[in-house]
DNA sequence: TAAGGTTATTTGTCCAGACATAATTGGAGA
DNA sequence: TCTCCAATTATGTCTGGACAAATAACCTTA
């Protein structure tokens, strides 16, 4: 194992002077002077790494006053959204595909307030099912406008997800995501096996490139089985 | 208005040309030196700006093979996750507090689990109601151990929150999220103002410091009408 | 042709020193 | 006592130079 860099063995040290409660929230720590002394480097590479620590919320610096340790506010928190296919098979499970639902459709309104079209215009309609070891584990439903991608009227859906299939032909470069709860009806309920009124998890995404708006999906998971997780640093 | 620095000038520039679709991903950018001279500083300088740029996951940088424009995956998915109080405030919404109830009571199994104790100690319940202009926006459902936070008995928590006391008295270093969604029952349902089998949304929180584990709380939201929502960049 | 080693290129980090900037502190003057 | 300015001190950033490390490309040799 290579060692690691200078500046990043310095932020470990910190850090762990942090978690082992050695430096408590409030505490006033050393100046970049006296550590650069401590840890026989330059003031640039302590620079760093509290700079860094302090990106990462676990130090707050001001001019003049130093460097204390954050009271953590749980500002944010960050959930890995990786591509279906990878988060089910990293817990182990078989993947499987399959295209429920694929045709020109009339936009529903808010749909269209996103894609910038008048309700009622068509566009691209999918409905996508993603199995974990042949339990449904997410229903996807998506819009793609097909002026932004008109590559996607040749694309069948059948064998790639539109996940993948986006990412790898109109590469996004904006998104917004929205969580939120709601109850199963329908054909939501049918697709993912659950009862009429069982509750579901649902995750919003909207997309835009430099031409425009590109997609909007909304994933629906069994919301009692289902988990978005995330250990975290405050931040 | 402060000029802004150089590097950041330069991150903004470059993200820019990213955003605008005029590097697309994939696509290889000059390299440090080419910057450099285009952008009339040292070398270091543009380094951070591209190094930064590729820790927000706009670039991909290999050794020989130089700066690439990364494709999106999505990977990460940052939620704001501030106070109730700021977060209702910053709606312009008026904020109220409410202590339903404050006692000592046996563990459940699953928050038993987390804070190291056996099922059926006794440990300190609160269940706390915080509204957004006179409606219910969140139901807190919070488990303290008296053992690590043995001051958590001296306070009432008719006035404060416990998550403001908490940060104030006993901060904690590291927390883990899940979010999830069921069917408002029973207390839950009557506190929110919800009919039964009405989607919730559930965010849960456990929390640690050096000395173990503080706190296990739930914070049920209405699921039709609440939102977590991230504007956010890939990562 | 295949394997293996060398070279060149690009990013990654460090350093020492310089100046800029924010913010506290203390003192001068009203 | 109050107000305002100046000195002080910590962080923030830039420079220009150096060396390290990864790795693609090339070149040698079997």
């Amino acid at each position: 194992m290579p060692d690691p860099a200078p500046y990043q063995r310095i932020k470990d040290t910190l850090l762990e002077r942090v978690h082992s409660g050695l430096w408590q929230p409030g505490d006033s720590i050393p100046g970049e002077q006296q550590l650069a002394l401590d840890f026989n480097c330059a003031r640039s590479t302590v620079h760093r790494a509290l700079r860094e620590l302090a990106e990462e919320g676990v130090l707050e610096r001001k001019r003049k006053t130093g460097t204390r340790v954050a009271y953590p506010t749980g500002r944010s928190l960050a959930l890995d959204i990786s591509l279906v296919e990878d988060e089910i098979k990293a817990t182990g499970a078989s993947y499987q595909y399959q295209l429920l639902e694929r045709k020109l459709a009339p936009l529903p309104p808010t749909v269209a307030a996103h894609l910038n079209r008048a309700p009622g215009e068509e566009a691209l309609h999918l409905l996508c099912l993603h199995y974990a070891d042949r339990h449904p584990y997410q229903l996807e439903d998506r819009w793609i406008d097909p002026q932004t991608v008109p590559e996607a009227r040749e694309e069948g859906f059948d064998k790639i997800g539109p996940n993948p299939w986006l990412l790898r032909n109109v590469p996004w470069t904006e998104a917004e995501h929205v969580i939120s709860a709601d109850l199963a009806t329908g054909a939501v309920a049918s697709a993912l096996g659950l009862k009429e009124g069982e509750p579901i998890l649902i995750v919003e995404r909207r997309t835009w490139n430099a031409k425009g708006p590109v997609t909007t999906v909304r994933f629906h998971h069994p919301g009692r089985t289902h988990r978005l997780r995330s250990a975290f640093a405050p931040r």
